[in-house]
DNA sequence: ACTTTTGCACTGACTAGTCAGTACAAAATA
DNA sequence: TATTTTGTACTGACTAGTCAGTGCAAAAGT
């Protein structure tokens, strides 16, 4: 508690020793993958820090407890994720594209985000609903960043007169990250053979209305 | 142990008494929505008991362990919604409407069923594509169940001509599902204030190619 | 009629085990 | 030297599953 800090230069602890920061991280791997198979209550502390190659205690030495840890590796992962999607609508907007090309282009970004980080991706579904967990708030505020980006897409379409002003904004943006979601997490459970590129046309044939029956205006093959 | 029936009507020992029928449905009541928020490793077999007004052994008395108590709950639930889909696309089809009119139905029966139901929904969605877990293969089954009612659809909508042949199936129908499926959470977790009719009108729209800029051909309003 | 037996459904205290978190001295690292 | 990690041992709270026994209503026996 005194203010005047004294050795390694250092803010509230954190920033500093890249040795520290390559434990915590094998730390997340680890414990992302157990968490995706077996859930959160059923994985033990003693085997992520097994699997990490590490001792017990440094998981306590690194982390306030296992929640923390978790709420942790959730931030940590969506704020990926969130870069991600940034990062697809950004460069789609660059090449001079409609902004249904950059929905399109953060379909494909969710998707392959979804392939690198398979187990993240699970867990994350497995939590976001739930109600009367400890991280429930860190977890509306992580998903809401990552919705976000797409309704900021969909509202510049909007503006733009590319989208009819009738769609509902939040719903429908939910609607997409839920097509994407649950189709790559079926591609990658049920038909791990697909390509990513054969889960991106099906998706896209959606987005672009050649299911229900429309014109498609956007795109070819 | 005399074979030839006597009083209650009762063959074997299965299919018998309203009172043990009862106790399980108020077994699988409890059940539901404590795992639904909790997860299924966090929420005790205590707990269940309690919130269900039995005694612990009486949880036991009606299933063999914790885990079939959940397996069959799943099957249970997943097969009111089979039934549900089913009774719905069948509808449609009675009315004389397209297979899109179906479609249209089916999404609006899952709306209605994870309205009905949100913590099974919640529940289901958290399980499904874990991995490792001992109900993982009735998961598959039941998932397929439901799955295959809307590819179903599909199928026929492609036999007849209403949509292009160059749609892939099962992925399509996985993201129909998706879309349904996290839009409908959404609303429930995050904008619950919003009508069944606006989240439906919703999905509509992206069904009906809307959002992605293609000319709707079916629906209206 | 009456007593006794049967079997189902349920009870709740109890057991054997598990696991998050702690403690700490010694070693490694930077 | 200061920080970080290790290894081992420990604690105490919590939990899945067990089991001897209760209550009761309908049969069977007399």
């Amino acid at each position: 508690m005194n203010a005047g800090a004294t050795r390694p230069v250092r803010i509230g602890g954190m920033e500093s020793s890249t040795r520290r920061q390559a434990t915590r991280q094998k730390l997340y791997e680890a414990a992302v993958t157990l968490i995706a198979e077996q859930g959160f209550s059923a994985t033990t502390v003693d085997e992520i820090a097994e699997r990490a190659g590490v001792a017990k205690g440094t998981v306590y030495y690194n982390f306030a407890s296992k929640s923390v840890l978790f709420e942790e590796l959730l931030r940590h992962g969506v704020g990926l994720l969130t870069a991600s999607l940034r990062d697809a609508a950004q460069r789609a907007g660059e090449k001079g594209g409609s902004k249904v090309d950059a929905l399109d282009a953060m379909i494909r970004a969710g998707l392959v985000f979804i392939d690198e980080y398979p187990a993240f991706t699970q867990l994350y579904v497995a939590e976001l609903w739930r109600t009367n967990r400890a991280w429930q708030s860190t977890l509306a505020v992580v998903r809401q960043e990552a919705v976000a980006v797409v309704e900021g897409v969909l509202r510049g379409a909007v503006e733009g007169g590319e989208l009819s002003d009738e769609i509902d904004i939040p719903l429908t943006a939910a609607a997409l990250v839920g097509m994407v979601l649950v189709a790559a997490l079926d591609w990658q459970a049920f038909q791990p053979e697909r390509s990513l590129d054969d889960v991106h046309a099906a998706l896209s044939f959606l987005l672009q209305g050649r299911v229900g029956g429309g014109q498609p205006l956007t795109g070819r093959a």
